[in-house]
DNA sequence: ACGCCCGCCTGTAAGC
DNA sequence: TGCTTACAGGCGGGCG
């Protein structure tokens, strides 16, 4: 499911509903969605009595500080959703975490892949010291570079393709599948095109292109396919699919030249792309 | 050290 | 209609 705009919307829907809420009880169904921790009551001991501060998030990961001043992380994966709920609401199928407020609303994990998970850290760590998130590269929306340290990172890469580059999480934090075909096509790049091929020019239109496309996608509130798997913590779609490009576009006529959006298989991921003005 | 491919899961859509 | 296959917003590990 979700890349950096589509964990940012949740974000932001999650400060508005638990900052300030002391956590009452926690159900766990899934040990699947908790795997690192031993079992289910060392996860819910550690939560329950304790009070939200605050909601961050680095790349695709949510963190959400704790007044134990332990941190809970969050990771989505293809499929998870964070969803507000009242107690009295039906339980959707994939389930696997609830928890329950003293003020009485719900946070509940669903989850129908089971890739993603939730962990409380050990206690006073800087979020850029969790083992799991120490290894992100920068966060272009939260840390944005200078254009001029952008350009000198990319040149330390400079044969790997830029789409693989793009969707390093050790390189640069948030971007996945979908908004890497979108800067790309923003950029008029080819996804194969390498650091090292570049001009300056070229580098500055990538580096801006990053920006606008992340920004333009949290405005819209992320992108819901098809299967409406994204939503945000209200159940909410978001809107930027209608602004998409390139992804899911194969046939259509480009937006900018009228050429042919075409697909093609790029390690191991579908990529989206207009042959005639990404060069 | 790097890139590629698989496995992890369930659900859906396309293909035969 | 029904069975089979491919594929899906991610990521870690094993392999060459």
């Amino acid at each position: 499911m979700p890349e950096l705009p589509e964990v940012e919307t949740v974000r932001r829907g999650l400060e508005r509903e638990l900052v300030g809420k002391r956590i009452k009880s926690v159900e766990v169904t899934g040990m699947r969605s908790i795997r690192r921790h031993k079992n289910k009551n060392e996860f819910a001991g550690r939560l329950e009595g304790v009070k939200v501060k605050s909601v961050k998030r680095r790349g695709k990961y949510l963190v959400i500080h704790l007044d134990s001043s332990e941190l809970l992380v969050v990771h989505m994966r293809m499929s998870g959703q964070l969803r507000r709920a009242q107690p009295k609401d039906p339980l959707d199928k994939h389930t696997h975490v609830v928890i329950t407020f003293t003020q009485g609303g719900q946070l509940r994990f669903v989850d129908p892949r089971t890739f993603g998970e939730m962990f409380l850290t050990a206690p006073d760590v800087l979020s850029s010291q969790i083992p799991e998130l120490a290894d992100l590269g920068f966060d272009p929306v939260d840390e944005p570079l200078a254009v001029t340290e952008f350009a000198r990172r990319l040149l330390g890469r400079p044969g790997v393709k830029l789409k693989t580059l793009l969707m390093d999480q050790s390189f640069m934090a948030g971007v996945g599948n979908i908004y890497s075909d979108e800067i790309l096509w923003e950029s008029g790049l080819r996804f194969d095109r390498t650091p090292s091929q570049l001009s300056n020019m070229e580098i500055r239109r990538l580096f801006r292109a990053i920006v606008e496309i992340l920004h333009e996608g949290i405005k819209h509130r992320g992108s819901t396919l098809a299967d409406q798997q994204y939503v945000d913590v209200a159940g909410k779609p978001g809107d930027y699919q209608q602004f998409h490009a390139v992804y899911d576009r194969t046939g259509l006529a480009c937006r900018r030249c009228r050429g042919i959006i075409a697909r093609e298989k790029f390690a191991g991921r579908s990529t989206f792309f207009c042959p005639d003005c990404q060069v």
